[in-house]
DNA sequence: CCAAGAAATTAACCTAGGTTAAGAAATCCA
DNA sequence: TGGATTTCTTAACCTAGGTTAATTTCTTGG
């Protein structure tokens, strides 16, 4: 894959958030991670302090818990930046490994060296800043839906809300996003199919 | 309360994020808000869109699910930034409310007029993309807890993590916050007196 | 300092969802 | 295309934690 068509669709996705971006600032290479289908760009307790752009296809972020069950916290589409804000930004091992759910291609800078570079930028430090507010935006509604609907409504509003999600991605996996397992997740199924005839 | 105080107290916690503030772009007088112990600075469903600072005190995050129960998402000590970013920056009602746990001061200045004018300013950019990146990282953190842990292990970290807290503030609290009802708390609290003599 | 309300505990019972296990259906290669 | 592996469903049973309710202990305002 040509790096430059990487690179336009990693500035593409900054320009999205919002601000223009002066590159010139940027003098790093990017490093190329064509992740195949099931395969982990990364797993829980890793360091991943690099910047990690999702150019295309799908993955999951994944949590093993102290039992060794599989949770899934949440599902991305390229392109986007994908990656633990965390490990990123303390340098610390991930809480959650990234398995890709298609073949994906990803790509990736340090983010040290990256930030260092781009926050001599009015219009970088803004979109980074967008980008923050939107994944803690999201956060922010998971968290609440957690608490206040059960497992049933939860998985109803994962059908409405991501339609072709629902198609990709096994069952297995819906259940552990919604934080039930998949047995708990055919009872619910079965129970809908028989209450809408 | 001398305002005066409240401002500096204001820039300090900004400053503590690491990046100098030229604080003469800002012209926006600031709101009081004495909030009482158990009183609420805003309620679930309501407009908040305004950047609220925590002088001093101590307040939850308060949601209620659909049940009518209440869930307690965080705590937080001033000073410090408070509120819902998704509130603030999308104008939508917010998900849950700030409930007082002591007396308290909060101050505030309308978000959108307060970030234009800031945002020229590169050292707030950078501050405020900070604070993101803290409360984002102890969402991760917080997420990952839930998922990998058992209830009676989130109370003895939560106990280990804020020892201070353990004390001042009511275990229902506590329960609602860990995830669990105050009779399950109880019951954790009992099983553990026992198996420690 | 006391009465009234709030908070915490305990007990008895209940239920959503977990577990184990086994069969059916789908998918994936070779 | 067919055997192998993975995914999904169903059934039977189990358990952590919820619920209701009664009792005790703490707070707090007058």
């Amino acid at each position: 894959m040509d790096q430059a068509v990487l690179e336009a669709s990693f500035r593409a996705y900054f320009l999205g958030l919002g601000h223009d971006i002066d590159w010139q600032y940027l003098s790093l290479s990017m490093m190329l991670h064509p992740v195949r289908k099931g395969d982990y760009l990364f797993h829980q307790g890793e360091l991943a302090n690099r910047l990690y752009f999702l150019h295309s296809g799908l993955v999951r972020y994944v949590g093993v818990s102290d039992a060794g069950k599989e949770f899934t916290q949440t599902f991305v589409k390229g392109p986007r930046v994908i990656g633990s804000t965390r490990a990123m930004v303390t340098g610390m091992p991930v809480l959650f490994g990234i398995q890709a759910l298609s073949d994906t291609m990803v790509i990736s800078y340090p983010w040290a060296e990256f930030f260092q570079q781009m926050s001599q930028d009015k219009g970088f430090l803004a979109s980074y800043m967008a980008f923050l507010e939107q994944i803690f935006i999201a956060k922010e509604e998971r968290e609440s839906a957690f608490v206040k609907h059960s497992a049933e409504r939860r998985y109803l509003d994962f059908c409405a809300d991501y339609p072709e999600l629902k198609e990709q991605v096994p069952l297995q996996y819906i259940a552990s996003y919604i934080g039930i397992t998949p047995i708990a997740l055919s009872r619910i199924r079965q129970k809908l199919k028989l209450s809408n005839g």
